[in-house]
DNA sequence: GGTTGTGAACAAATTCACAGCG
DNA sequence: CGCTGTGAATTTGTTCACAACC
């Protein structure tokens, strides 16, 4: 009944996996609806931003009830794409490649690990959570076979943009970005990033402020995206 | 001879660390300076919100000339107070936790880890990357004798809250969420969360949206912050 | 009565465009 | 002339407040 051709605000899509992930702890009890309120508390917003983001997925809620959980909770997972799997390469095996491809969270919430990649060819052969490593030329060959739709990038920052490079050039045109290095990619790629210096450097900033505290009003404090 | 009392916007400090970053790589060459235009591409966005950006750090750019890289480093620095460092505590200390010991970044880059802990006692005792891991219940004092004032919780969900709690009682103000959990903490301290569902659930809708395409217009590409 | 859905008001962030100055 | 610094314009995001509806 509701109209479908709207346009999910990019601060909305962000929003989303975290009312996704509240609803999911809902489903497991027996609380058949939830209010705007409820669930804001639990995603940590306020009441107004659920009911706005909610309204661009459709009317979905019930006036004087609030929202039924399943449907809610499917007609999310639809919007997000999690209706199918996105099997996911990693490249760079190092610390942080081994720890994300032994993190169970992925395959778990439908982001399988498909295929693990390194250039340093002392680590191809090797296993890490039951997976070979492959070498990173095999990347067309891994991308096309396994349908991969992700790449995740694990490598040390001045191989970032090759890795991209090549990732976009097996097709894989969303990446997230672990390596501390600002990466391009055209317009028809996704690219989000996560990295851990640039979040304690804002850390350090907003603990500054508090520490140098005394010397008139108070800082505000800071919320937090990145990554989410 | 710039004024002092500038309200830096939470967007513009999110940049700080990346425009650092680009003045890093820069200090080792021999570029005395750096123009706006020039910074914006190292650093993934448009001149003008370069220009925008540093003028809340005061000016400190030449008209007709460009940023002296040095100075503005050095401000800079001062500003994201990164003249000191910031010992950080990691709690938890699985897979995610390892590999984040394991992140040569962190010291290097002022963030030394002064203290690793888990709940686990059967963890405790362990050593991780050359530290022993402690009980988290040592909390209090080892917060206090390392003058620890950041938190890295790399915890399963279900302890998150519990863990920010405990580190806020110990007089850690600064919290960085690994957990894929919502945390509440006071105004007065500082939050930020790396969530990777998040991030992966963010480029599926972006990818179905591309999956979709020949329905209509194109969707625009998803930019980053998370965490960056 | 209770809660959604949404225009309208407001705030934050981005971009434009050009004056100001080296 | 070239590039910064910044008001003004624009866009994006948030919050308010209330009519609509169950």
């Amino acid at each position: 009944m509701a109209d479908r051709p709207r346009r999910i605000p990019e601060a909305t899509v962000a929003r989303l996996p975290v009312y996704l992930r509240s609803l999911l702890q809902l489903a497991g009890e027996k609380t058949g609806t939830i209010s705007s309120e409820r669930l804001a508390e639990m995603a940590g917003v306020n009441a107004a931003k659920v009911r706005k983001d909610l309204s661009y997925l459709g009317s979905y809620g019930t006036r004087g009830v609030g929202y039924d959980v399943e449907y809610l909770l499917f007609q999310m997972s639809r919007e997000l794409g999690l209706t199918q799997d996105w099997p996911v390469v990693i490249v760079g095996i190092g610390n942080m490649g081994q720890a994300l491809a032994n993190y169970p969270g992925f395959t778990s919430r439908g982001f399988p690990i498909a295929a693990l990649v390194d250039a340093d060819a002392s680590k191809v052969g090797h296993e890490v959570h039951g997976k070979r490593v492959r070498h990173i030329d095999e990347l067309p060959d891994i991308a096309a076979e396994q349908h991969i739709a992700i790449g995740i990038i694990a490598t040390p920052a001045h191989a970032a943009q090759d890795v991209a490079d090549r990732l976009l050039a097996a097709g894989v045109t969303s990446i997230l970005n672990f390596a501390p290095a600002v990466i391009n990619v055209p317009a028809t790629a996704s690219l989000r990033k996560v990295d851990l210096a640039v979040e304690l450097q804002i850390l350090s900033f907003y603990q500054q402020q508090r520490d140098n505290e005394g010397d008139g009003a108070a800082a505000p404090a800071p919320s937090a995206d990145a990554a989410g």
